[in-house]
RNA sequence: GGCUCCGUAGCUUAAUGGAUAGAGCAUCUGACUACGGAUCAGAAGGUUAGAGGUUCGAGUCCUCUCGGAGUCACCA
C-alpha cells in the first residue's frame, strides 16, 4: 500500500520537475501490471503527454528514469505504448512479506472514529427466513465485517417486523385451529410452527373466498362490474383484495384482532407476545446457523407510531406542507420524485414517517453519522425517497446514508410466492447444502477424520455463501435449488481447499520442526511466487474497494483468485522438496502468508476454513 | 405511460475510462497415485443487444432504438 503512494508522489515530483507542470494527484493513474507484461505496477502515462509535449514512450521513459533514480525500491522499468511498468526490488517484496506476517492486523485500518449502522435481514415475524432473507444476511454480515476492517465502528441492527395484518393472521389462525398445540407439544421449530399457521389461514381464506365466489351476491356482483373480454376468473382474482376487506369474515375478524392489538387488549397482546417468542427462538437458531448476530434489535412495534416530531420539524422548516384535510405532504417533484404523503389526515404515521422517525432514534441512540439499509432493490424508491427528505429536513446523517440494494433472489418457475409454496426456507437450505458436501466427500471417498461433521458444515456453508455473495449484489440472482451449488471451479470450496493444503503443511513443519529462518536469503522469485506475492500486496487496497462501493464480491473474487495462483504454484513448485533450503523456507513463509491472508478474506464473507476436506 | 436499473461465450459471471474483454460451468484433449486430483495444463467458444457521438483510448460516459425488470398506495 505505502509503496502506491511512494510512486504516486514521486510520479508528481517527476512530472513537476520534468516539465514544470503541476497536475492533480488523481491524474496519475497506478495499478497492478497486467500478467502478460513484465512489471509489478504501472503508471499510465498519457495523462501527462499533453503537458510534456512529447510522445508517450519518451514521457514514460523519462518518469521511469526519474523513479528508478528516487525510489530504491524500483529495481527496473519498461515502456511499452505509453505503460510505464515498474519492476520492485526483490529486497522490497520480501520486506513485504516479512511485514505482512508479522502484522496480525494485516490489511484492517485504523479507527476512522466514525460509526456505521448496518441494518440487515429485517423478517416479518409471521413465517420463517427464507432463501432472500439468505441473501439479505449474508451481505448484511459482511458488509458489517467489511466496514469494521475499513475503520469504522460497526452497529449491526434489524428491524422486526413483529406487527400488522401478517402476524394477526397467524395469530387467528392459531386461534380457531391451534387446538392448543405449541412448538413444544409438536416439536416444530418456532417460526416454522407459526408459519405454518399462516399458510393454513390463506388455505381457508381461499376456501372462503371459493364458496362465496357461488353466491348470489358474487354473481351479482359480476354481472354488475366485470369489464367486457374479463372472464369470471380474472374478475375475481382482481377482485380479491377488496373481498377479503369488504365481505370475508375471516377478514373482518383479522381487522378486528388488529384494532384489539392497537386498543392494547391484555389477552391479544399476551397471545401475540407469545407467537412471537416462538418465532424468535427460531430465528436464533436459523441466525445462528448462518453465522449471524446483531448488536441491537428495533421492533416494528415500537417504531410504528415514530415520526411525529419529524413532521413538525418538516412543517416549520416548510420542507413539508399541510393539505386542507389536515394530512402532510412533501413536495419532491424538483428532485424527479412525486409528491408523498409523510401523515395521514387521522394523524397516523405511514411507512416513511415510521423510517423517518426510527433514522433519528438510531442516531440518538448510537450518534451514527452513516447508516446502512440492507433492503431489496423493489424499494429503491422509497429509500432514494427517505434519504432526499432527510438531506431536506438537514438532519446530521443525512450525508452518510445508503441504500446497499440487492436482486431479488428468484427461482426458475420466477419469483417465490408464499401462497403457492415455492418458498425456498433457509434452514432447509442449509441442510441440503451441508448434505451435499457429505455425499460429495462420501463419492471422493474421504476418509474418516476427526471432526468430519463440523468439516462438512464448513464446506457446504462455504459453497453457500460464496455462491450467493460472489455476485455483484445489485445483479437479480436466479437460484435453482436443484442444481444446487457447486464444490468445484469458482466457489468456496476451491478456495478451501488451497488453504487446507496449506494446512497440511504447516502440520508437517510443525512435526519436524522446519527451519524458517533462511527464507529471506531466496532471492530468485518464480513467476507462480510473484504472482502470489503481488496479490498478497493488494488485499488492503481490495478490502478498501468492498468497503467504499459496499460490496462483498470484491473480496469474494479477489480470495478466488488469489486460491487460484496458489494452486497453481502448488502444482509448479515443490515446496517440501525445493532445491534449496532457503527456496522450502521462502515457500513455507510466503505460504503461510496465503493461508492468512485467505482466512481472513473469507472470514469477512463469514465463510470458516475446513481442517480438512 | 413517467421515473429508475439491467442487457458481456450455450449457461453463471469479472473488468477505479486504459494494453489482445478475464474467469468458472458445460464440451473436447492431456497430467497423479499422495508436499491430498474438491487440483493443474491445453483446445474451442465474444461485432460486450443495436446505431450514432465524446475521448489519445469506451463493455464502462452521452443520445436514440430494441429487449427485460422494478416502481409510480393516506400497504409495509
Amino acid at each position: 500500500m505505502a509503496i502506491i503512494q511512494t510512486l504516486q508522489n514521486a510520479v508528481l515530483k517527476a512530472v513537476e520537475t520534468l516539465y514544470g507542470e503541476t497536475l492533480e494527484a488523481e491524474k496519475v493513474q497506478i495499478s497492478p501490471t497486467s500478467p502478460e507484461f513484465t512489471g509489478d505496477y504501472t503508471v499510465v502515462v498519457f495523462p501527462f503527454v499533453k503537458l510534456a509535449k512529447k510522445a508517450p514512450d519518451v514521457v514514460g521513459a523519462e518518469i521511469g528514469d526519474f523513479l528508478q533514480t528516487n525510489i530504491p525500491d524500483v529495481q527496473a522499468f519498461n515502456v511499452i505504448k505509453g505503460f510505464l511498468n515498474i519492476e520492485l526490488s526483490t529486497a522490497f517484496w520480501q520486506k513485504f512479506l516479512q511485514s505482512a506476517l508479522n502484522d496480525p492486523a494485516f490489511g484492517r485500518q485504523p479507527r476512522n472514529g466514525q460509526k456505521v449502522m448496518v441494518e440487515y435481514s429485517s423478517p416479518n415475524t409471521n413465517k420463517p427466513l427464507h432463501l432472500g432473507h439468505v441473501r439479505n444476511c449474508l451481505l448484511g454480515w459482511s458488509c458489517s465485517q467489511i466496514l469494521d476492517t475499513a475503520g469504522y465502528d460497526v452497529i449491526k441492527v434489524q428491524i422486526v417486523n413483529d406487527r400488522g395484518v401478517a402476524i394477526c393472521k397467524s395469530m387467528l389462525s392459531w386461534l380457531k385451529f391451534g387446538e392448543g398445540k405449541t412448538p413444544e407439544t409438536t416439536g416444530i421449530k418456532g417460526d416454522h410452527f407459526v408459519g405454518d399457521f399462516y399458510v393454513l389461514f390463506e388455505q381457508k381464506t381461499k376456501e372462503e373466498y371459493e364458496n362465496w365466489q357461488q353466491s348470489a351476491e358474487a354473481g351479482a356482483l359480476f354481472a354488475a362490474k366485470h369489464k367486457t373480454e374479463q372472464s369470471e376468473k380474472d374478475f375475481f382474482k382482481d377482485f380479491k383484495n377488496k373481498w377479503f376487506n369488504d365481505h370475508s369474515s375471516l377478514g373482518a375478524e383479522v381487522r378486528d384482532m388488529l384494532l384489539r392489538w392497537e386498543a392494547g387488549d391484555p389477552d391479544t397482546i399476551a397471545l401475540w407476545k407469545q407467537m412471537n417468542s416462538w418465532v424468535y427462538q427460531g430465528f436464533d437458531t436459523t441466525y445462528a446457523k448462518l453465522g449471524v448476530a446483531f448488536d441491537k434489535l428495533y421492533f416494528e412495534s415500537d417504531t410504528y407510531l415514530l415520526g411525529k416530531d419529524i413532521v413538525e420539524d418538516g412543517l416549520k422548516k416548510n420542507v413539508f406542507y399541510r393539505k386542507d384535510d389536515g394530512s402532510v405532504w412533501v413536495d419532491l417533484t424538483d428532485a424527479g420524485y412525486d409528491q408523498k404523503v409523510v401523515l395521514r389526515a387521522d394523524g397516523t404515521s405511514v411507512y416513511i414517517t415510521q423510517d423517518l422517525g426510527t433514522a433519528r432514534m438510531r442516531y440518538h441512540d448510537f450518534g451514527c453519522e452513516n447508516m446502512v439499509y440492507v433492503v431489496a432493490d423493489e424499494q429503491n424508491y422509497h429509500f432514494a425517497v427517505l434519504f432526499e427528505v432527510l438531506r431536506r429536513l438537514e438532519e446530521p446523517y443525512a450525508h452518510g446514508l445508503h441504500h446497499l440494494s440487492y436482486g431479488l433472489v428468484e427461482l426458475p418457475t420466477g419469483r417465490m410466492k408464499t401462497r403457492e409454496g415455492t418458498v425456498v426456507d433457509a434452514d432447509d437450505l442449509v441442510d441440503e447444502v451441508i448434505r451435499i458436501a457429505r455425499e460429495q466427500a462420501a463419492e471422493r471417498g474421504g476418509t474418516e477424520v476427526n471432526n468430519a461433521d463440523e468439516n462438512l458444515r464448513r464446506v457446504g456453508l462455504g459453497a453457500l455463501k460464496f455462491f450467493m455473495i460472489k455476485v455483484n449484489p445489485k445483479r437479480r440472482m436466479i437460484f435453482n435449488p436443484e442444481e444446487s451449488v457447486d464444490l468445484q471451479g469458482q466457489t468456496g470450496p476451491y478456495i478451501q481447499y488451497s488453504w487446507v493444503r496449506i494446512n497440511g503443511l504447516m502440520q508437517r513443519v510443525k512435526k519436524e520442526n522446519v527451519d524458517l529462518s533462511p527464507a529471506t536469503a531466496y532471492t530468485d522469485f518464480q513467476p507462480q511466487e510473484k504472482d502470489l506475492l503481488k496479490a498478497l500486496h493488494e488485499y488492503p487496497g481490495v478490502v478498501l474497494t468492498a468497503a467504499r462501493e459496499y460490496d462483498p464480491s470484491h473480496i469474494a473474487n479477489y480470495c478466488y483468485g488469489l486460491a487460484k495462483s496458489y494452486h497453481r504454484f502448488w502444482h509448479d513448485l515443490s515446496v517440501f522438496n525445493a532445491d534449496a533450503p532457503e527456496a522450502r523456507a521462502f515457500r513455507l513463509e510466503l505460504s503461510r502468508a496465503v493461508s492468512k491472508v485467505l482466512g481472513k478474506g473469507m472470514g469477512l464473507l463469514g465463510i470458516e476454513m475446513p481442517e480438512r476436506m
